[in-house]
DNA sequence: AATAGATTCAAACAGGCGTTTCAAACGGTG
DNA sequence: CACCGTTTGAAACGCCTGTTTGAATCTATT
């Protein structure tokens, strides 16, 4: 009686970019990533999606679906926007490490303002549900594993897979931190000295050097890339970077 | 006609520790630590603290206040029971900076499973509302202003205060990531890995390493506590440190 | 004991939520 | 055009939410 073939997870046509069904799950994956799970409606997204709200019912059953399917629609694009970094053999280790780390910067951080995908996967990563292992094992394993692989490269095998990961996880950390607390984070650093240091460009060369400086493969911090920066930042804001304000 | 005097923020009896307002801000801190601030519930804090609906209208006015005072109480509570290592004069800044990452750590990850108090204040930090800038005054900038003064007098005076915080930040986060992406951190790291390198108190040692190594105060990081410890860590779960399981 | 205020309680309120219903509109096929 | 499965639409269904009510109970002072 109920059964009446439903689509649920898909309908006859579900390519273009403005069907329903993906309207649907770009509107929640906003609401979603701004509000949190219980705090988004149905009925909001909905209305951003210029859809009915039995829509949401229709193509993916209950809000639970459509919450799944957002985060993992979310990782998805946001893997084809920033893929991995691709280097040519022979590539110096030190190099890898800094493309590594630029890009996984620019991936949290984003050039503008960060995106609501990796608002999403962030809200995922700190209150983890039913989500969470696609996004580990699809998303943040393999980035990952291709760190780690850089990092023993670098120390040409002196440490044990375990003491990689834990290199590993300070460099992430490091990131990380900017990501998720970076409201904090700017309440902690006057705004002029967030433009100057803490941008992703400036913040993926520093952090490279704290960690190769770590591993002692490069001069002790306070020279290098700390040193010359901070001419232009020791002395209150500095016109280099900024556009004419 | 509505206003007959009603206590709202302090009733005649608040000292005990089993008047129903401070077991109100006990349930409520559990249960907004839990689920956030949406999916807890009136009802679910006052069944918890064994207390009427009505009682939260009767001491706190409403919800939000309510969530507002509980962050309160939470690192008023968790700034008592972990403070502020304090040093005398003429300890080596690299203990105090040993000490003083060990103390971030036992706050941060506790002892047995981290108490609600932290989880709370972890969801200030991730989404700030209104209880955020209290929140970092009072409890986060007076800890983050120690750990720069301790990396400012280990450097000499060598860097300047915009860049000593960028340090202050890279020891921060690496703590920081084991707190808010714990979950993911432990899917990605075998389980007894987690038990050996993983622990507020080798995680110490080698995250004030890893940062001493990086300004050239210590020799490069695999030397000393790296090489140490995974030679018990290597080879399977180590009983050294396991109690009879 | 009587009184007055502070505190508790069960019950109800209006509103918003996720979800469902069922009829109308659509769009290709015979 | 008539047909039929697919997709949309407005309205409604329970249910649960935060909040309020007004009477009952407690507590301490007179």
């Amino acid at each position: 009686m109920a059964s009446i073939s439903v689509p649920k997870a898909g309908p006859v046509a579900s390519e273009g970019h403005d069907d329903p069904r993906d309207r649907i799950l770009s509107a929640a994956g906003q609401e979603f990533a701004e509000k949190g799970f219980e705090a988004a409606t149905i009925r909001d997204i909905c209305t951003l999606a210029t859809v009915n709200v039995a829509a949401v019912n229709y193509y993916f059953g209950d809000k639970h679906r459509l919450y799944i399917e957002s985060v993992r629609h979310a990782h998805e694009e946001r893997s084809q926007q920033f893929p991995l970094p691709e280097w040519v053999d022979g590539t110096a280790a030190v190099k890898k490490l800094r493309d590594f780390v630029g890009n996984m910067l620019q991936r949290m951080l984003g050039f503008d303002h960060p995106p609501w995908q990796v608002r999403l996967m962030l809200r995922e990563i700190l209150h983890p549900t039913d989500a969470c292992r696609e996004l580990v094992e699809d998303y943040i394993r393999p980035h990952f594993t291709v760190l780690c692989s850089i990092l023993d490269e670098l120390t040409d095998g002196e440490m044990s897979p375990p003491e990689v990961r834990r290199i590993g996880l300070s460099v992430v950390g490091q990131c990380f931190l900017y990501r998720a607390a970076g409201d904090v984070v700017g309440m902690l650093i006057p705004s002029n000295e967030i433009k100057n240091l803490h941008n992703p460009v400036d913040l993926a060369d520093y952090v490279t050097s704290f960690c190769l400086a770590a591993l002692g493969k490069h001069p002790p911090l306070p020279t290098e890339v700390l040193l010359n920066q901070s001419l232009s930042a020791a002395s209150g804001p500095s016109d280099q970077d900024v556009k004419s304000n």
